[in-house]
DNA sequence: GTGATTAATTGAACGATGTTTATTATAGCT
DNA sequence: AGCTATAATAAACATCGTTCAATTAATCAC
């Protein structure tokens, strides 16, 4: 069969993105093949290489589009609320909250890694940094303006940590960590980390 | 060919092992194939599956070893410490040493999923229950006997924690962490969360 | 020592994977 | 209508994990 007009360019685009979408929340990464992915948006595997460089490319995107999406629930969390403290508790639970509601899509955003051990590109890295200026936001009242260093320091381990609870809850392997939720966990992290910076000075 | 004597049982799957082990290193889960490993044994890929049950039995029984040597490590570096938090710190440090000597091996094991989505067996998270332990340990002398249900929680809150941070240093994510190091952000966290305990009472 | 039994190793096969490419059929333009 | 540019396809390639009948070597019985 030769060319079709079933779909504009974008279209497609959009069409491919949801299926993939779709396949990983169902599930997950190894779920996720081009015949796959092809079979659902009624073409071939070849036409995937048409819109995407590849099925890395592919999932980059699906990713990226989780990213935005967080990032949108994590602003809307923030609202409302009166100090650093309750601003990030709020935000770390949005997070949480995505994150549960699509486990296996968020267990592929963090498990998938580019064939060849290739870096991210820096458009993706962009995205992530946006997430990431959003608890840094949160912490600089905390501090003196002379103490940028330590403010940025602190938002470093904030956000690694609050990945290593998301990462271990979409993994499945929180079980060893029986008995406490993971909004437990994030409220007793950000509160104790908090009431640190303050004791410390 | 039929059956050999080259290798007792024991031998072939210490070999299998060690294999393995040296293609996780050298070039992470994606290098690691049963043919590849076939041939560096000198055997077929058929022979694995007398060894073990899959690929997957295979990889687990390397990172549980990755996890034993880890732990062997951690509780060198504890000794000599003098209290809860400098043996935190110490211990953090030899976990953060060893995934820097084989970040891609460490890769492996945390981006590891068995196929089908089947849950870790339970002779697997009995060994990460035991490095889990190693913390908990620190940590009961900082908490009243009352609170034994506290001491838990941060028990888990830190262990999340660490996860993260060596999570995204293995997967090279910590870039975007620039200008700060793994042991930088893991004795800020150790530190002043404990120093929140502190406050909290 | 010779024959029968047991066990380990192989090689070939199967279905599936990502990706490339020549071919084909359509859409849009003159 | 004819031409051209382009989109979609089908087929191919190398590779993957895994299975299994066939084969060969070691072991055992006598």
């Amino acid at each position: 069969m030769g060319r079709r007009s079933d779909h504009s360019r974008e279209d497609l685009r959009a069409l491919t993105l949801e299926a993939a979408r779709g396949l990983l929340c169902a599930h997950g990464l190894e779920g996720l093949t081009a015949r796959r992915v092809a079979a659902e948006i009624g073409y071939t595997p070849g036409t995937l290489y048409n819109i995407f460089e590849n099925l890395d490319d592919l999932i980059l995107h699906v990713t990226a589009g989780a990213l935005d999406g967080l990032g949108q629930r994590v602003i809307a969390a923030r609202q409302g609320a009166e100090n650093p403290k309750a601003a990030l508790i709020a935000m770390a639970g949005a997070y949480i909250e995505e994150v549960r509601a699509e486990p296996k899509l968020w267990d592929a955003v963090f498990e998938h890694r580019r064939r060849g051990g290739q870096p991210l590109p820096d458009w993706f890295e962009a995205r992530i940094a946006q997430l990431f200026d959003l608890i840094e936001a949160e912490l600089h009242p905390l501090f003196a303006e002379s103490d940028a260093e330590a403010a940025r320091r602190s938002a470093r381990v904030l956000w690694s940590s609050l990945h290593g609870i998301t990462s271990l809850l979409v993994a499945q392997k929180l079980e060893l960590i029986a008995g406490f939720s993971a909004e437990t966990l994030v409220e007793d992290l950000i509160a104790t980390y908090l009431a640190g910076l303050e004791a410390r000075g």
